[in-house]
DNA sequence: ACAAAAGTGTTTTCTATACACCCATGG
DNA sequence: CCATGGGTGTATAGAAAACACTTTTGT
């Protein structure tokens, strides 16, 4: 290894970078990290860091996912990798970002290491980010925009039990158009990826609906064929 | 710089590799070189190499290929990034692969630096690849297929000039599987990318057909707009 | 009783598919 | 004249989209 190392003389460093939506409260948050040391000091970033010797990227990402914010992730794929020589200040480095989908409810996130603070942020109402994390993250956005309109995903971001109008509201803000709850329904139900259950929920006005779960056998299966529907 | 790499002392090193496919005589061929030098000297790889810490990643898979192949591409994007620790016996290596597409009439091959030899190889009748280019090429033909059935990729394959039947055997060798001559027509048509030329080619017997090409306008428009049909 | 959200079917339009015969050429 | 591949239209079935009123609850 140091052989080649000394004949390649290649001065490229490796980084992961994690793009994590959650969908909460009718939103669809990312989760950033607010930068502790220079470069960027004090910016907000996306949450991710040096890949280590011995581990493989999915093991980096899920590491300095776990260490900077809390979050242990139960969906990640690979989005892109970013290697434009200039994108880092410090040199070369070239990020392997990934895109990861969370319940955040399920999780407390807390800052740790290389992160001052950790947050959820709204996709609309983004800080000014550290690198190239605001391209990337776009890259992310179009990625779950296209994702949902052929893979269901409410699996991976909606509590066990929900209504079924938040997974209509799921897809509405995803999209950001409207959908027609019956069309959508029937799809769903033609799917039957979903149990209903004899419980109830109440928002507080209104009337009450059915809660819902995924079937996760009939959900994985259907994942596992590739294309399911089109919303 | 030198400070981040004694601080990380990361020892991981970075490659580009390129499966880039070609159509002619009615088989879809990937470009392959035969490795001049250990690990896996003799066997077939993807022509790919080490990326220089001065060049943007497509620089790089560029260069490669110009330098080990003599291709130069008119059509690369990027596919997934490898990085088991195992995958290659030198070390820690990381690598970017690129998905491409080439006519390969245009291009005389010819092999250099690191590569002992060059050749198209269809993709039922491939050699031993070393390191894990095996599983890259599974995903790149995998891409190949999904990006055919929802863009016109022909452009990128087939001469400017070309009789209809050419497009329409790219689609049956690509999927496997037969097409509806008529219904296949019928929905070229309508995406108007083609333009009719008044000249006639005849292969041997048979009636001839009447060669198209390209409306590159339209063609690139339509690309970008995203999904555009269903085979 | 009224405001707010849940629940539910039918009709119409469009798109995908299935299908078979004639035409132009070379030998 | 025959073998070979090119060229063309219609009918059917299935899927997507458009569309509005009733039900249940809290206040």
């Amino acid at each position: 290894m140091l052989l080649i190392r000394n004949v390649m003389n290649q001065n490229i460093l490796l980084t992961v970078d994690a793009a994590v939506f959650g969908y909460e409260h009718g939103h669809i948050s990312v989760l950033l990290v607010k930068r502790k040391y220079a470069p960027f000091k004090g910016e907000w970033a996306l949450p991710g860091g040096f890949v280590l010797e011995n581990e493989n990227l999915e093991e980096a990402v899920e590491r300095e996912l776990l260490e900077e914010t809390g979050v242990k992730i139960n969906y990640l794929e690979q989005l892109y990798t970013y290697g434009d020589t200039m994108r880092d200040p410090r040199g070369r480095v070239v990020s392997v970002a990934y895109f990861g989908l969370v319940k955040p409810t399920v999780f407390k996130i807390t800052a740790a290491t290389d992160a001052e603070q950790v947050a959820w942020f709204p996709v609309n109402k983004l800080p000014k980010l550290a690198f190239d994390h605001k391209t990337i993250l776009n890259m992310a956005v179009k990625r779950l925009q296209g994702k949902i309109t052929y893979e269901p995903i409410g699996f991976e971001l909606l509590d066990k039990k929900f209504p079924f109008s938040d997974l209509e509201k799921l897809y509405t803000t995803v999209l950001g158009r409207e959908i027609d709850r019956r069309n959508f329904k029937k799809k769903i139900t033609n799917l039957k990826i979903l149990d209903e259950l004899d419980e109830k929920v109440s928002n507080g006005r209104g009337r009450p609906g059915s809660l819902f779960q995924f079937n996760e056998q009939r959900y994985f299966e259907l994942k596992k064929e590739g294309i399911i529907f089109e919303i």
